[in-house]
DNA sequence: CAATGATCCTGTCCGC
DNA sequence: TGCGGACAGGATCATT
């Protein structure tokens, strides 16, 4: 499931790949997986892109005509370069196009992924309210203790939502509690500053030793060289049977979502 | 407004 | 070996 850090190994891979590339178009092998903005006057192609961007689990190309893709691969889509490619793979979901007959594939199994074509100057209408990027100067503990007053819901459902902090999903999430010693079913506006400290600091411990691994591979996640991402390797409680210090794992369903604490390291 | 639950979708895994 | 069912989950929409 891509999360933060392997939205952002993804977009580094696109970015040397893609750099002074010719995109010639996108084409769609499955409905409602590339949308274009009834706001797109004449053909954005070809061009290059001119910035390459991540915004929470958001990718963006904003291309030299003005228009950009918004890219979400949600939890199963992949973007693999391919050198002058065939007919489409199975789970093919888009694919974009380069000058010289190369492309890159979107495969996405679940098609729950998504590729918006859209005037630069109308992204807002295609990104939803995203709050602060977790790795910026904006997310610190008074910003999370404001946000979280007065909400009931348990800390790991805030985590989530992508309007109060943007780009953690359930595995790191997960960790992020653990190593803040935090019980992940927590009433949010309960928790005292000094302990949403922790979860600021370990929120970004967490986040910036994944990106030095290249992100998590636990299913189909992989780098756009099809490489596998390393950090599952330090994973603490996510989808493990004992913790670090030998406790068994606890898993509870909050929000519908799988969550993986320790009983005794966390409180 | 806040919180919860259903929904989308298919590959994988488990038990029988 | 094969089948049914549970499960995985990000974001959106509907309901309470």
């Amino acid at each position: 499931m891509p999360e933060l850090p392997e939205v952002q190994t993804v977009l580094e891979g696109l970015q040397n790949v893609l750099k002074d590339r010719i995109l010639t178009g996108v084409e769609c092998y499955y409905p409602g997986t590339v949308i274009e903005s009834a706001a797109i006057s004449g053909c954005p192609f070809p061009a290059r892109i001119g910035e390459f961007q991540r915004r929470g689990k958001y990718l963006l190309l904003h291309l030299e005509s003005a228009s950009s893709l918004i890219i979400h691969l949600r939890m199963t889509g992949k973007l693999v370069y391919e050198p002058n490619p065939e007919e489409p793979h199975k789970h093919e979901r888009a694919r974009i196009t380069l000058q010289g007959g190369d492309a890159v594939r979107f495969i996405d199994p679940r098609t729950f992924g998504k590729i918006i074509l859209t005037p630069s100057n109308n992204l807002a209408q295609y990104l939803p309210d995203l709050g602060p990027e977790p790795l910026g100067t904006d997310f610190t503990p008074q910003y999370l203790h404001k946000a979280l007053q007065r909400r009931s819901m348990p800390i790991k459902n805030a985590l989530l939502d992508q309007r109060i902090v943007a780009g953690l999903g359930n595995i790191y999430v997960c960790e992020i509690l653990y190593r803040s010693g935090i019980r992940p079913d927590l009433p949010a506006g309960k928790i005292s500053l000094t302990r949403l400290k922790q979860i600021v600091r370990h929120t970004r411990e967490v986040l910036n030793e994944s990106l030095a691994a290249g992100g998590t591979s636990v299913s189909d996640y992989r780098r756009i060289d099809d490489k596998s991402g390393e950090f599952q390797n330090f994973l603490r409680v996510y989808q493990k049977d004992n913790c670090p210090l030998g406790h068994s794992i606890s898993n509870i369903r909050l929000g519908g979502r799988s969550s993986f604490y320790c009983p005794v390291c966390q409180k």
